[in-house]
DNA sequence: TGAGAATTTCAAAACGTTTTAAATTTTAGC
DNA sequence: GCTAAAATTTAAAACGTTTTGAAATTCTCA
């Protein structure tokens, strides 16, 4: 355990010079600087984390917060985000602390955290209308960037957009001649099954076509859901089946998928199928049997902008300033089809 | 920001008395440590983590670091143990400090974590043979615990009995009549799916049953490889099929069940199905139709065991005495029968 | 009442950095 | 060779705790 002043005795210098050497100072003579890093790197000197930060007042260190299991999606994608958000984060020596929120108050891993004062910035997800999280940390003042948001956000927040989502989905299927077309969503409190929802809505509002009530439903984003939701809507039991189905996630799909095939539906000749693809391992589109079309936005890539909000948001930017929206890419596939006559038109 | 010298100014007191009165050290006055406290709650005192861990030399932060998503088993079980030790840690006071290891240096994010000298302990998942990280961490004398085990292990652990797990599955099937018992494994490079190997190979072998090698196979735990696995086997194609399937998971069980479908087998009639039960919610034994035979030890019971090993191996106890295996419950459910007379009796 | 013990408090040092303000050395201009 | 300016280095203070060793206070009991 080598210290700042063992390097300066070594070399005759004060601490404060090895000091500045060492981070970089302008003030520093080239010669002593190369002396000093030698002689850092000979003693294989780290500085003390908790000295610096104890003087910087800065931690260094990210809170991520995430719910418990069963609030989350069920799929991988927390772990895909972490992921990604550790490894950017460290490449500006910054370090991912975890937490896992109880059902009971959502907010006491925050305060907790903040009462320690260990933290320089939180990264908060699903957020949701009216959260108390943001609410806290917005009252407190600390930094946070969210993924997602929530209306007009005043936060930085890194978001797809999720109305383009969905207008785009309802858009290529009402190009294929569909009028019936559903939507198995996300649970209705995320924010990104709200802003789909209304891209729905408006898409069939824009093309003259009424949605039915059963036409759309809100649930937990697996497989089982969407088949159980596909089941109700296309046995006919909830009204007029309809003949496309736009979906929340690839889980959801294989979901619709199975429903179609229990009924002898054939994808896409009697049913059309559009989801939403987070690109994670698990579920690809492209295995689907017919390959499903999808709008797509990889998760993965929401670590970078993420880690790199927070970033700036350390560096004093104001988080207006830090409000991404990304467009989800349309790749059509084989679950899509024209709209084959039935005799039923619109609903 | 409240300081410890601000509350000695307020009751006249020396910083050293008011410290020693909220660290309930025993040489202080019951009066004065009263006044002391209250005045910390009074001025919201919370003492500076870093002031504290600079003297102290020790940080009260824990290390998990997971390998990329593609390694893990694709469920849900880091998370599960993830969320459990970050709650139990958080009760004494230790942080959960979370990275993702990349694919090409396993020990890289070990190495810059115990260089930063920010951690005091790690928890390792997913052991592996020969393991890199726990060479490392030994030679660098950091405490840690290791989620599973390898071989005849010299430090700290928490492991379920997977030798057991897989005898108990055996011998139940070898009740009911069976003589053709096939293993779909784990990667085999994983210590549990070697422990489950040599159990199966031991009662395999008590029960004087010979083991083609097409009666074995190791791969990923998804329902997909599941599937492929057992459509193999079930079809012939590799030989007599077997008559009960053990499976490493409920993931790899809903395969079996597909694949049995698929090829109009019934479930138990014509094969039985054993799987070890994880207990992650996402894919409920008892959920199965027929309701699914398991050896089952939830995972977030290793949450527990595992947090207050490192809390002991930072008291200073011995690793050696810091290891627990658990056995599995067997839970007998409808997928497990007796065996139909087919004519065709061993391998 | 006073000596000695026990209890309670304190001043100062320590942990390992960074930063401020001042001091020293070097350079440049004439 | 002198002076002013620029470049470089330094001592000391600061960050907020804990701990050490000593000092002050209170208690006990003869």
């Amino acid at each position: 355990m080598t210290t700042l002043k063992d390097i300066a005795a070594e070399l005759k210098l004060s601490p404060a010079t090895v000091s500045r050497a060492l981070n970089g100072f302008p003030e520093v003579n080239a010669k002593t600087r190369e002396l000093v890093r030698e002689t850092a790197s000979r003693l294989n000197y780290r500085p003390n984390q908790f000295a610096q930060k104890l003087v910087s007042g800065r931690s260094g260190m990210v809170g991520l917060i995430l719910k418990p299991f069963e609030a989350t999606n069920g799929d991988s994608s927390f772990f895909q985000v972490m992921s990604g958000l550790s490894r950017i984060l460290a490449q500006t020596e910054l370090d991912l602390v975890f937490q896992a929120s109880t059902d009971d108050d959502i907010v006491a891993p925050y305060r907790r955290m903040v009462d320690k004062k260990m933290l320089d910035a939180f990264i908060l997800n699903g957020p949701e209308k009216d959260d108390p999280r943001i609410a806290y940390l917005q009252e407190q003042g600390i930094p946070f960037v969210v993924h997602g948001r929530v209306g007009d956000a005043d936060y930085a927040f890194y978001d797809i957009d999720n109305n383009q989502v969905a207008e785009d989905a309802v858009n290529l299927l009402c190009d294929l001649g569909h009028t019936r077309i559903a939507l198995i969503n996300g649970h209705q409190h995320y924010s990104f099954a709200i802003d789909r929802h209304a891209g729905y809505q408006k898409a069939m509002q824009q093309h003259d076509l009424t949605v039915p009530e059963s036409a759309v439903q809100h649930g937990p984003q697996t497989s089982n859901f969407g088949y159980t939701a596909a089941l109700s809507m296309l046995s006919g039991r909830r009204g007029v089946p309809p003949t496309a189905i736009i979906c929340a996630s690839t889980a959801i799909a294989d979901g619709v998928y199975r429903a179609a095939k229990d009924l002898n539906l054939s994808i896409p000749k009697d049913l059309s199928v559009v989801a939403h693809d987070d690109a994670v391992p698990e579920m690809r589109a492209v295995n689907f049997e017919p390959a499903l079309t999808v709008t797509r936005s990889p998760l993965r890539e929401a670590c970078e902008p993420l880690a790199r909000a927070v970033g700036k948001l350390l560096d004093g930017e104001a988080p207006e300033n830090l409000q991404t929206v990304t467009p989800a890419e349309l790749i059509v596939r084989n679950s899509t089809a024209p709209v084959a006559i039935t005799g039923i038109d619109k609903w």
